[in-house]
DNA sequence: ATTATGTATACTGTATCCAGAAGTCTCTTA
DNA sequence: TAAGAGACTTCTGGATACAGTATACATAAT
């Protein structure tokens, strides 16, 4: 993060921790380093030319987000995730990505409400062009504005703490057969419940909205279509 | 954390960092660093006599868990709650520890009924003996017990942390106006419930009582009988 | 009196080093 | 051959030192 003024230059650079977590969280994210991958600071420090320090603060970052677990003999590895965990993320994220829609319906203004509906309608333009990088993108901009609107910055942070750990899958779930024509669907109720003002109804369809999504990763897991 | 087997003492002692981080998140749910206290690393450091480095990462926990904030011209504070904070933090409890309620009703088994039929019985006998630390001790012990059995590791974790916010009040919380016959109520209706596998209603009672809760802790605040 | 500059202080972030723990490998002895 | 001891390797946790940044205060200049 560089700012010039003329001939000025205004430095503010991130602390290296920060830059190597967010780095490291990246490739987790985007399944560059798979599940299992086995990490250590002194390897990663070597890679980057820096020393451990900053390394090993962002290893206990990304253990206390819960992407990396500490491996008994040294070092830590992606986090990976058994049909059990997926339950019981989907749950959570069940529990507080519900209410966060109920809060946004409650909290909602109509500017953003047509900004949440441009999404749905370039959703459904980007289906007809069979551009599916574009919907996978609308996809999760619907949800980012969605969340947003309920206004509890802690609850957005919790939400998306918890969407991480499927992010390298959200090109499966919209993948998988219907998944796009039905995720559109969802979204287009879920506009119409909150245009009229109908909390519980939107409560309930993001409920039933990340039920269909828990049960096509389970698919795909099954399937070994993906990797858990 | 010692062993002795016979002779031999096999010696697991908790990193410096953890016994850091675990000692002054005591003081702060307990009260003894008060909300606004500002914390330094050399500072603890010098009074612990350890070196800053484990100093800094319990502090990066704590940070974590939301029980200090970072200051501008450096060091850490005790976090303060502002009664937006308030609101929000009892929302997000109300989703949690209402799902983790349906939850445990769905998978409880009678022994662990039991127990907690025997917690609501303790406290309505230390009520009647006027034991109000006795009839504290069993609140917490009951919705320990209850959201144990919601089967969920990760959402038991992110329960404790969002209850340990207002550790610090759960005496006042009592010690309201009927209070401690209020909660025991509740206690038993929630109980009821779940021997009657309505898991749905013991939804709605954890959320009464957490709304109850968060009214409680907003007048008091109110009142300048608590800081927040 | 006000503003600019220099210095001291307080703190953080990072690099380097040391010691210890745990696991693996090799050699020796029974 | 099997077991035990020692050496080696790999890694972590913590201590220490250094450099950088921000703030406060003192002094000089206008």
């Amino acid at each position: 993060m560089e700012k010039t003024f003329g001939m000025v230059r205004v430095s503010k650079r991130k602390p290296l921790r920060e830059e190597v977590y967010e780095s490291l969280k990246k490739s987790i994210l985007y399944g560059k380093l798979k599940a299992g991958q086995r990490l250590v600071e002194e390897q990663i420090a070597n890679q980057v030319g820096i020393s451990r320090t900053p390394v090993r603060e962002a290893f206990y970052k990304l253990e206390r987000d819960d992407l990396v677990r500490r491996l008994p003999k040294g070092g830590f590895a992606v986090r990976e995730f058994t049909r059990e965990d997926v339950e019981e993320i989907f749950g959570i994220r069940s529990a507080l990505e519900s209410y966060a829609a109920y809060l946004a319906t409650l909290h909602i203004t109509p500017d953003k409400l047509s900004t949440l509906e441009k999404k749905v309608d370039e959703s459904e333009s980007a289906l007809k062009k069979g551009d599916h990088e574009k919907l996978i993108q609308l996809h999760t901009e619907f949800h980012d504005l969605l969340y947003k609107a309920c206004k509890s910055k802690k609850l957005i942070e919790l939400i998306n703490n918890f969407r991480d750990y499927f992010f390298r899958y959200r090109s499966a779930l919209l993948h998988a057969p219907g998944g796009f024509q039905t995720s559109i669907t969802d979204h287009r109720q879920m506009l119409k419940a909150m245009k009229e003002k109908k909390p519980r109804v939107v409560e309930k369809l993001v409920r039933d909205h990340l039920e269909r999504g828990k049960e096509i990763i389970l698919r795909e897991i099954s399937k070994g279509r993906v990797t858990p």
